[in-house]
DNA sequence: CGTTGCGTTGAATAAGGTCAAATAGAGTGG
DNA sequence: CCACTCTATTTGACCTTATTCAACGCAACG
């Protein structure tokens, strides 16, 4: 059923250069253009090695799997290298909730420590491929390197932040709102990584966006024409262009 | 402004035997009762004395006062030793957003962690008692001794489980199914500690309740009455009885 | 005993959901 | 490469749900 494949990172020969390595598999923490996102800062050329052994494995989902299930036992956290995911939620009758769209640089699994078992679904919006972070390893290193344990803290901490943005967005926002915010986050997002902050391409759906938003697709499509009809965006299918971001500030703040 | 007090614990003077320190102050983890709500379950006696200099200070907050403000320097989580809070997030316009109701046993704060600030408010819903964990002392406990580290990002990671829950009932439930679930909600951790599971006193508004709720407090008022003419509860202003659980659930379920 | 905040209830309204139909793309197999 | 299928999206008409606005009741408190 898991069409993901695990693939184990070639060991790095003592022979061979640290830099050669880093060219040839590209796999090394201290070269990947992420390193910001996942790392703390000042890390010290033993702690970066420390870390660069428990990134052990790589995992590639394909468009549509899923990276884990609800209920799957819980050992490892995901550091997205390149793709976009979704997590969501199940209710007990069945509906499902997106609770986040997730972009290279995020940490996917954080739900699972609590129990042992991941609490949702994680599923590749398009192809993907995974930095797979043992968990126990990953503790075993906050232990040793403090730098390392804050930054793991402050990645958990931020969540529960994340989580609050949007559950004053479902609780609080009127529908434009909600989809002036999301856009604007996504801008903010794509800006963060070098990608241009106006023009870009929504890997979800229209029901996924509204899922995530609260609202229905239907909805979601004539607010998308609204915004368009306003001259704050541009849309055709999966591509927006934001032409007037000033504007979309502006149905946050009225 | 700030009316909380902090109240340093005396010092146990060795002479003093730890059964009397115990009682004469009621301070010690071990002989909390919410020590396995706070704890991990196997804690050794040098761990426990460990913890207990951890928690060096108690602080009471009246009720309607902060404990902490959005914004305001993070240097510590909170334990809950008693009274109920509210924590809220407000937007930049100005709104407010309930993100949670919080018993005894529970930590709050956690939100401050990542940034160096508290990212929302924690306010007293009545008269409350709290300790006071130092959190680079929390952190220092977590490196020398895994099984508070494990807690500590258990806690954390079903802090986020919770925040799904709550998106999830924010996003695709209607207006009955969200009061039907937040008082099955609040039945369940009465029962966890002892209280009446179906006898309760609200110390929450409507308004707060239909904040945390995504709803107007006249649409929690009309729905309390309707549940009462259903003979699915009985309500008296913030007194509460549940006179039809699985009534309740099935509103859920349906 | 009046004031004040909280809660309840009714009537009108608006926001978003539901249902339905048409269209546009993307992917697939011949 | 093209026709076909399937899914995603858009849009309209109508409906339901929750909000808004307003009035009133109740309980606590000085």
């Amino acid at each position: 059923m898991p069409t993901a494949t695990v693939t184990r990172i070639a060991p790095r020969t003592s022979v061979m250069s640290a830099q050669s390595a880093l060219r040839k598999f590209e796999v090394t923490c201290s070269g990947c253009n992420l390193r910001e996102m996942c790392l703390p800062k000042d890390l010290d050329a033993e702690a970066m090695r420390r870390v660069e052994q428990l990134v052990y494995a790589r995992r590639r989902v394909k468009r549509g799997d899923a990276l884990f299930h609800a209920g799957d036992d819980f050992g490892a956290v995901y550091a997205i290298r390149s793709g976009f995911l979704k997590t969501t939620v199940l209710n007990d009758d069945g509906r499902e909730q997106v609770t986040g769209f997730h972009m290279p640089g995020e940490l996917l699994g954080l739900d699972g420590i609590g129990t042992g078992h991941y609490n949702g679904n994680a599923v590749a919006l398009e192809d993907a491929e995974l930095c797979v972070l043992p968990f126990s390893l990953v503790e075993e290193l906050g232990r040793e390197i403090p730098v390392m344990q804050r930054h793991l803290h402050g990645v958990l901490s931020r969540e529960i932040v994340r989580d609050h943005g949007v559950m004053m967005l479902l609780g609080s926002m009127r529908a434009e709102e909600r989809l002036a915010a999301f856009l604007l986050n996504l801008s903010k997002r794509f800006t963060h990584r070098g990608y241009s902050p106006s023009d870009f391409h929504l890997r979800m759906t229209r029901e996924e966006i509204g899922s995530y938003l609260g609202l229905k697709l239907e909805t979601v499509s004539r607010l998308f024409s609204r915004f368009q009809d306003d001259r704050l965006i541009e849309v055709q299918q999966k591509h927006v262009r934001i032409i007037n971001i000033e504007g979309l500030e502006a149905v946050l703040g009225d």
